[in-house]
DNA sequence: CGTTAAACGCAACGGATAAA
DNA sequence: TTTATCCGTTGCGTTTAACG
């Protein structure tokens, strides 16, 4: 799919795109065969984008695409990029400027790690170097800079934003919202929100109640795990919706084995001494 | 609570197109 | 050729959504 984009070339919007691949212009290679047809953009500057960005597709880097491509239209360098990405959620003490970064969940589509505060939130800095792309929801504007104040740097990872993304195809009303839509059950972690995960740890750091601690591991690992999901139902539906080629459709990920399970008689009992 | 980008409405620009 | 109009793109304010 990267290959018949288009519209990170300044002068070239997406009705623009859409006419090119109608011609029949639907690659890299064809666009530069005719760049001398297309008006409001110079043959030169056409020439130059496209060879800035095999250079980009060759060199495995990532930023320039997300750089030149606005966020709900990110989804496009995925399958290119699946080998060095990264799913990502965090869980914090609330929302406050004081708040802390509690737990973390880093999945790569294989394995699965977990950063707890006071353990090992520290090794997260270097886990995380590996990988190139980092898939959030709503990470750009809350994990993100939550994290860079944490840990007092900038991460490089270019960055796709589930939840601009899923605006764009009608998904909104949140990560949660967007899983229902998207037609994903959450089981026993039905229920458990950003906010109840506060109460978790609160539980965990008062009494020190391993079992608080792992069913709000289960609950970060879950809204991680289900981000590559959302990311593939995102890529599919792009796909169907721009009429490109079917086969460009990937398949449906396997949830990886569950670490942790949630414990029901804890979260009964935080509810109950809540609401 | 702050952070961030999209959405929205609106205006401006420039090339394309067609009529005079 | 000149002129008027149309369309896609871009830019700029304000507002809204989403995170725990």
């Amino acid at each position: 799919m990267l290959y018949s984009t288009f519209c990170h070339i300044p002068g070239i919007g997406y009705s623009t795109e859409k006419k090119l691949w109608n011609e029949g212009i639907d690659s890299w290679q064809r666009l530069l065969e005719c760049r001398d047809r297309i008006s409001r953009v110079s043959p030169h500057e056409i020439e130059n984008v496209l060879h800035l960005s095999a250079e980009a597709l060759a060199a495995d880097n990532p930023t320039y695409f997300t750089q030149n491509l606005k966020t709900r239209d990110s989804w496009r360098l995925f399958p290119h990029f699946r080998h060095v990405t990264c799913f990502l959620d965090i869980e914090t003490s609330g929302l406050r400027e004081d708040a802390e970064i509690t737990t973390i969940a880093l999945y790569d589509g294989e394995q699965v790690r977990t950063y707890i505060n006071g353990e090992n939130l520290e090794d997260f800095l270097n886990d995380v170097d590996q990988f190139k792309v980092m898939v959030t929801y709503n990470g750009i504007s809350f994990d993100v800079p939550f994290i860079e104040r944490h840990f007092r740097t900038r991460l490089t990872q270019a960055q796709l934003d589930l939840r601009f993304i899923l605006a764009q195809l009608g998904f909104r009303g949140g990560l949660k919202g967007c899983e229902k839509l998207a037609g994903i059950n959450r089981g026993t972690l039905d229920g458990i929100d950003g906010a109840f995960a506060v109460l978790l740890w609160r539980e965990f750091e008062r009494y020190n109640d391993r079992r608080a601690l792992e069913t709000l591991l289960a609950y970060n690992i879950e809204d991680t795990v289900n981000l590559e999901r959302l990311l593939v139902e995102a890529y599919n539906r792009n796909i169907r919706l721009l009429e490109r080629e079917p086969s460009l459709e990937l398949d449906y990920p396997n949830p990886p084995p569950l670490l942790y399970v949630p414990d029901l008689e804890t979260v009964r009992k935080i509810k109950q001494a809540n609401y």
